[in-house]
DNA sequence: AACTTTATTAAATTTTTTCTTAACAAACTT
DNA sequence: AAGTTTGTTAAGAAAAAATTTAATAAAGTT
């Protein structure tokens, strides 16, 4: 085989996952991911194990950024750090199972969604519980707030059912419920 | 009541709707939303449905950032437009059951990563055939393909669950092995 | 202990995004 | 039909975020 060929062939082969590199990174980008970040979660997704300085290679971007985007994808974990013998560099691999990147990528953001805003319900309802209570307060605004006391209690369930979801998730009780399979269904 | 407690007594009422509509913007952002559509929609989630001056005057900003972010929401699929008699002017509500924001939200970003996700997997895997066909193809980069090539493969059946989850949401099947219950787990 | 290698932090720059004002278009009123 | 009201698009300004280069720190090697 000639080394045009070997080139053109390499070449092909190169594209072929940009393009899935790309919409992974697209798709991400849906969740609140930067596109650097999505990118380079997908070069890792079709690599082994990289060091700092291979991504800067593959992607030819600067070091610093591939330090803040490799946190920021072990932060949303979905990159784990690990260890290469015989070099001291660090390196880095992606999770490649999707459903574990499911998993880990939604189950931190929905109990942090649901751990934010009950905190901020039950200082909220605190805050309202005093004028409540306070009897000089004028009778529209008592109504106002024990409406808006009631709709913050009754969407507690749903934070509630959040972290039900998440535990469901990491016991594997969803993937009971909605089984994979692999019939094509679209 | 003198007015200066019933100013009071307002401003701790607001207050206390304010932290929840920040936390409501602040989770909101983990998935992308930006925080000012974020705060528009918290503040049309303790609020009637509204027209675009009504936003304007409670958030401070410019009509036509009303508009877009307005559009925005319309299109996560969380506000709808409302039909308000009397008046020519547009009014839009906030989708105030967050299990079906849950459902709407999340249901359109699956679809969406699945449909993006399997379209490049097919153009990708059209290419590497392409290549595994060419016997004059290098061994090497010919094994390198065909392990890419099943990479792709094994990463379907996350898309086709994405979309069985998706419609497991719409019958409430999701609902039915994971319900809802008030008692508090935090 | 001085020198290398590697990763992170800081500062500055560039790019992108958001927001506002101004212009426009469309629909309704008189 | 002219004038209003309302919503959107366009252009410019402001703000925010991402990226780079340079500096620093930390760890390992000779």
């Amino acid at each position: 085989m000639s080394n045009q060929q070997g080139d053109n062939a390499r070449a092909s082969f190169e594209q072929a996952k940009a393009l899935v590199i790309d919409s992974i990174a697209e798709t991400m980008d849906l969740y609140g991911v930067t596109r650097s970040a999505g990118n380079l979660y997908g070069t890792m997704y079709f690599g082994n194990d990289m060091t700092l300085d291979e991504m800067r290679e593959k992607l030819g971007m600067s070091k610093p950024s591939m330090s803040t985007g490799v946190k920021k994808l072990q932060d949303y974990n979905i990159v784990k750090q690990t260890f290469r013998k015989g070099t001291r560099r660090q390196t880095f691999a992606a999770e490649k199972d999707f459903f574990q990147f499911f998993a880990n990528f939604f189950a931190k953001k929905w109990l942090r969604e649901a751990r934010i805003n009950l905190d901020a319900i039950h200082k909220a309802q605190q805050e309202l519980d005093q004028l409540l209570e306070n009897e000089s307060v004028d009778g529209n605004l008592r109504e106002e707030a024990l409406l808006t006391y009631r709709q913050m209690e009754d969407s507690k369930p749903y934070y509630y059912w959040l972290q039900k979801l998440v535990a469901s998730i990491e016991s594997g009780e969803l993937f009971d419920a909605i089984p994979v399979d692999e019939i094509k269904k679209q």
